[in-house]
DNA sequence: TTCCTCCTGGGCAACCTGTACAGATTTCCC
DNA sequence: GGGAAATCTGTACAGGTTGCCCAGGAGGAA
């Protein structure tokens, strides 16, 4: 789907001030109301914005610690392990992938030693052959998405 | 902070269906509007819920290639690395992790020929050593937090 | 028992949303 | 170049929601 600027420049805004609605988006972007509304619609109709759930921090639920773990899955258990981790609330991300390891997987836990814990239930099924788990120390750039907006609608980098 | 299961219920109903409004929301948890506002309030104020920001999904964006690319980092060279990454529009989220990478990132490209662009721009700079490319090829289990907020609140598995 | 916190139920004004429509503009295709 | 189609604007209206306030009641702690 096509994004131009005007799209961008409202997706940014709604990221930036979630509460402004629609007619107050519409007038800081200088455009007729409907016309806001027009291409919300559109983003949401094409998939773009796939909502306006809350944002949870897991963080602030307790839950301070992160954790990337690779594993490397027994051929043909593929199915019975993401089921498997799918039944984990830390399981907060599931892939499969190329490369060494067969699925990366994002874990969060209240704290190291609890991290422990989360990682025995991870690996506690059968299937798992061999696993890596890196921890998080740092995050530099938390999950965004405007830079990218802002790239496919042919804007410069992020504000500029 | 500390949720309980009126908290968790009420996150859930907004992640569903983020659109009904904190009065519909009380409603179907049968509150009062006010205590539906309250703990909204407390949530948010507390850190747990960051906000309602759209959720954008890059691939609708026309970047349907996701990919977790470790770096290893020369000694001290870290921060530069980390503002050069911040600038590249397809550097989702980044993390320093413990092993033998140092950073962790996820991004996404327009096509799989187009990611060797986007790796040849992230790597196309100096103190980045070495580098370990992870294609996503299935998305199992998409970022979620639901389940962790029930657990957080002592409820039961994911809808049950 | 008394204090304190939280929830309830109600009310009010201001505001926003969803929707519609005619006219002006712009865009794109033949 | 001409014309159809798509888009934007400005406006209007009804209905619903939000933000805020208050008094009373229920439950728990000191």
């Amino acid at each position: 789907m096509a994004i131009d600027e005007l799209d961008a420049r409202l997706i940014e805004l709604l990221a930036r001030e979630p509460r402004i609605g629609v007619l107050e988006a519409s007038r800081r972007l200088g455009v007729a109301r409907g016309t806001a509304q027009a291409r919300l619609d559109k983003l949401r109709a094409g998939g773009v914005i796939r909502g306006f759930g809350p944002e949870v921090d897991p963080a602030a639920l307790g839950f301070p610690v992160t954790a990337f773990a690779t594993l490397e899955i027994r051929q043909g258990r593929g199915a019975e392990v993401r089921r498997h981790l799918r039944g984990v609330p830390e399981v907060l991300e599931l892939h499969t992938i190329t490369g060494q390891g067969d699925m990366l997987c994002r874990l969060v836990a209240r704290s190291t030693a609890d991290l422990q814990r989360v990682i025995d239930r991870v690996l506690g099924f059968p299937g798992i052959v061999r696993s890596d788990t890196a921890i998080v120390m740092e995050n530099p750039v938390p999950l965004r998405v405007i830079p990218l907006v802002r790239h496919a609608a042919g804007l410069p980098g992020p504000s500029a």
